[in-house]
DNA sequence: CGGGTCGTTGACACATTTCAAGTTTAGTGG
DNA sequence: CCACTAAACTTGAAATGTGTCAACGACCCG
């Protein structure tokens, strides 16, 4: 089954269009009636290829259009004022990278990309719009806004009350089930970050995550080679840091 | 002016009959559509009082009732599978404690008050139904949910990448902030936090919270006294952490 | 082939935790 | 109003997890 954010986007934008070009995936719920699904089929949307390291959305700075990661890897950052770096939320294919674009000028974030994306932007005002005339579209954005919500909570409980060993298996045993990566006892799935992002997520120091990567290595717990991960045991793993993955599927449990 | 959560909370109940009750506020700003404010007039709603750190939510039982505190102080909070604890949000009076109630089966966290409160509860029932026919209410409660989304992050950024000193700072701002207590340099208002909360909030130990506020009394940034905070020059608190409130105005700047 | 980014490892510094012992404060019942 | 108790605060000493600094190695790309 596909991870709850993927899922619900699609589920939003889930009309011919649109989900031919999002990549490898199913619209699988929550379906739309008919009359939205045709309302989003005529929303008009651009479609950029962005290298790495690259500002979608610039710290502070509003834009117009929604933008939404159908390829590659991004992430929201924030600063502090003394030079500190926070990855706020990891974004996958599928995931919006600034929803609240649709309400604000300004987000509290900014959104980079990781690895090499491409990117469909859709004018907000078109789409709040549409939200404006179909309450099934508007809950719709607004259950994918909890969702990050609850990501974010998550990950602030884990900055705040887990070792390091138990961030970073946390963020593992995350990506696998959001990226469904598992098949049985053994899920892996390709894992180009550098130590230096995983700490900017986690909290840490591209060095700890470093020895505590390798620790986790030396105890089997995960496997590393050609920037693909594997973790031969992921009840193992998510014993170690009690992952319960139930915060990412909260969508699939709903049926507002 | 109040904080944007206050304001925002009391635009959307802003009617005759909750208005009354919703203690020391203003309704200034983002009014509803005259039809809104009358769909919002007939909400049927209780009202209830609460002794001092007894849970209003249970992390991971659901709720259908929109609970919003009016008087005292609460938290939001979610546990570790190993004990840790983290409180993800203070609430204050005006905030609606469990808003994704009104999409989601489940709450990612539980709610418990600290001091003794007053909350009033609204069906959720009810009130999705009015957000899937006004437009106006819908949008003002999935604002409510992005400011919860950019408090939480600032609050990750905080646990993440800051200091004992500097974290202890940024939330003696927020708190002046969203309490709108302060007037000229000097800021003040009541403060009985346990320091064990204060931990729990900033993902730190009761003696280090101890120890660190007691430095910032002995720099003379703070002073204690009779469960009541002064801050004699506020810029010079939020100068050590760097503090920039914007990110619990958003509401005020928005004109979706 | 060379230069830069990323990963690896070691030695050391330091912020924060842990444990433990008081002291103060607040609440309660006589 | 006082005595008593529990909860919260305070402080010290020692342990420890994580950060810092620095060097080196591996890999990739031009």
């Amino acid at each position: 089954m596909n991870s709850a954010l993927q899922a619900d986007t699609y589920a939003i934008f889930g009309t011919r269009r649109l989900l031919r070009l999002l990549s490898g995936t199913r619209c699988s719920f929550q379906s739309l009636t008919l009359d939205e699904q045709c309302a989003l089929d005529n929303i008009t949307f651009s479609f950029t290829s962005v290298g790495p390291h690259t500002d979608v959305v610039r710290e502070g700075e509003g834009s117009d259009r929604l933008m939404i990661i159908t390829e590659g890897w991004a992430s929201r950052y924030m600063t502090t004022t003394n030079g500190g770096r926070l990855l706020s939320s990891l974004l996958l294919p599928g995931d919006a990278a600034n929803l609240n674009a649709l309400l604000f000028e300004r987000p509290h974030y900014g959104v980079r990309t990781i690895t090499q994306a491409t990117i469909v932007a859709l004018p907000c005002k078109q789409m709040s719009m549409l939200a404006a005339e179909h309450p099934g579209i508007a809950s719709a954005l607004a259950r994918l806004g909890f969702i990050e919500n609850a990501i974010v909570s998550q990950q602030a409980l884990s900055v705040g009350r887990r070792s390091a060993t138990e961030r970073i298996a946390q963020m593992l045993c995350e990506l696998s089930t959001r990226l469904d990566a598992e098949s049985g006892r053994e899920s892996s799935y390709a894992f180009s970050f550098t130590q230096e992002v995983i700490g900017d997520v986690l909290g840490l120091t591209a060095v700890h995550v470093n020895r505590t990567m390798r620790a986790l290595q030396a105890d089997g717990l995960i496997t590393l080679k050609n920037r693909w991960i594997t973790i031969p045991d992921a009840s193992r793993l998510r014993q170690l840091c009690g992952f319960d993955p139930s915060y990412l599927h909260m969508a699939l449990l709903a049926d507002a």
